[in-house]
DNA sequence: ATCAGTACTCGACAATGCAGAGTACTGGCT
DNA sequence: AGCCAGTACTCTGCATTGTCGAGTACTGAT
């Protein structure tokens, strides 16, 4: 298993990626798990994608078209809406100023105790 | 106020940041709060602080060390200890993960839709 | 008939950040 | 003396969210 703080760190950051890699193109959301799991360090279960997905539909930031799946049962494929797209450039802002919030914290202090 | 999913975004990151912090040297608790606040993406308040420290205290990651204050009610001084030294070296391994994993996901994705 | 892969659903749980209120100690202002 | 601001820490309760585990349903291969 992963330490149990990585499933706190990926808080909040699931709904960015949903979004972002609904940006992209349209996807559905069982693709949307393979892809997040490509991704080593973003590795989630469909326990956690479906319900982001259902939340982002009901607020209006995703919309969905079902289609049948040539395997399996139907497919829901989400895109972004207009409103969607703002919402991932807002969040987009806030993760880049957190993630260098953060990274420069570390490299301050890294030097500070360099140099005490 | 912030956005809804900033809260959400800093979970787990602020159990490193603390634990940052006390890598360079002894801090007390309000004086954590301080230096957070002035970063702006990880302001946060008292009552998310003092409960991260309890529990570091109650995990054995951090030291403690009560100090009357010139101004104020005693301070509690904390330290690392080897424990949570080694605690802080994983964090940092899998924050870092973490955010190159969500910022090249983000890259990706904008040359993805850039060239369709 | 069985099994693996696909695609989605649901209930229950645990961790954590946060608002809000409260306590206690010091010192300055009037 | 009385009051307020700043310091330093505590506590209750809440909402959000990721995760485990199990379940459903459809297709095609063995």
């Amino acid at each position: 298993m992963s330490h149990a703080w990585t499933s706190q760190m990926r808080k909040g950051v699931v709904e960015l990626c949903v979004l972002t890699l609904l940006d992209e193109t349209e996807h559905y959301g069982y693709q949307i798990v393979q892809r997040l799991q490509a991704i080593g360090p973003l590795a989630l279960s469909e326990s956690t994608v479906y319900p982001v997905l259902a939340r982002l539909a009901g607020d209006g930031a995703i919309a969905v078209r079902v289609e049948p799946s040539p395997s399996g049962p139907p497919r829901r494929w989400y895109r972004l809406t207009a409103e969607g797209r703002e919402q991932l450039r807002l969040m987009t802002n806030d993760w880049h100023e957190l993630a260098r919030g953060v990274t420069d914290l570390i490299k301050q202090t890294r030097t500070a105790r360099r140099t005490p």
